[in-house]
DNA sequence: TCGTTCGTTCAGTACGGACTGAACGAACTG
DNA sequence: CAGTTCGTTCAGTCCGTACTGAACGAACGA
């Protein structure tokens, strides 16, 4: 790997760590985004990053399981793992859901006011309203709201 | 604080910790959210939630900076809290702005690879790409798409 | 001026989680 | 069958950080 290589997938560590995920999880992504083959297998990747396949084990599974890289097999028991291509949008999905038990506190905060006091029920009904609208905008709307985005990008030449 | 009122607050507690944020943070926001009068001193926060004086100011300083919560004050040393109409749609452009070190990151990473290597390259654009969509659709695009469902809710009698 | 109350700051603690090393089971090679 | 390699799992470590208690500065009432 490249001094530059090297200093992209750690840039991807930080960034991934300041967004709210793990250095490791940035690095192993980075990692996958540059190499050649773009596929490689866990060992690879723990002896290229410099971290314990155990590590490399747990990081990558819960990447699979959010759908930024896929993982299938070269022989039985090895495997490669690779970019999922347009894994971001899933990982939007997976925060939207997650809106989901804000609603549910929110719908319970409105049986707890009473109905005399109109400010409070604003405020619950507000975040209500709001996470709804934003699981529905996460949800298909973004997808092609996005591809179009992309598709008029590309087909101006990058 | 009724009980049901406490155990609303301590929900939002629980969301919010899920969501990336702090389980005082959460509690602050929901007591804020359904207490009588809607605004309250620093001193009657850390009253009612059982924390400590030093959390609520800590914490309250970073609900106010990201502009969930305002605080006025009432006399010139006391200060009110309250609820900032609309703080969500501000937390959602914060989470935008924190992808424009990604976009860095990845055009870094364009300038490492070469340009024979199409498939990383085309992993980076994608990630670039990405990126300043969701900076895009998450400024006022996102905003106006918001008020106009929460307007269509309202009407509707919601 | 003195005492009280309010909010901030700082050192210390306690808890969670990211990461490691080692042990283990499961496949290829001879 | 024995030896090697690969990936997973688990106990343990280490570090960041959420939170506390106490000390402090600044404003009100007397």
């Amino acid at each position: 790997m490249s001094p530059d290589e090297a200093d992209f997938v750690d840039r991807m560590g930080l960034w991934l760590e300041m967004a709210g995920g793990t250095r490791t999880m940035g690095r192993i992504y980075g990692r996958l985004m540059v190499c050649d083959p773009p596929h490689q297998s866990l060992a690879q990747l723990a002896e290229a990053l410099g971290v314990s396949k155990a590590s490399v084990s747990t990081v990558a599974r819960q990447l699979q399981e959010v759908g930024m890289i896929e993982r299938r097999p070269s022989s039985e028991r090895r495997h490669e793992y690779r970019i999922t291509a347009g894994g971001f949008t899933r990982v939007l999905q997976l925060q939207a859901a997650r809106m989901q038990p804000g609603i549910a506190a929110a719908e319970f905060g409105l049986s707890a006011v009473g109905a005399d006091r109109s400010v409070q029920r604003e405020h619950l009904e507000e975040l209500r309203d709001f996470l709804e609208f934003c699981i529905r905008d996460f949800g298909a709307d973004f997808v092609s709201r996005w591809e179009s985005f992309r598709d008029g990008r590309r087909g101006n030449g990058g």
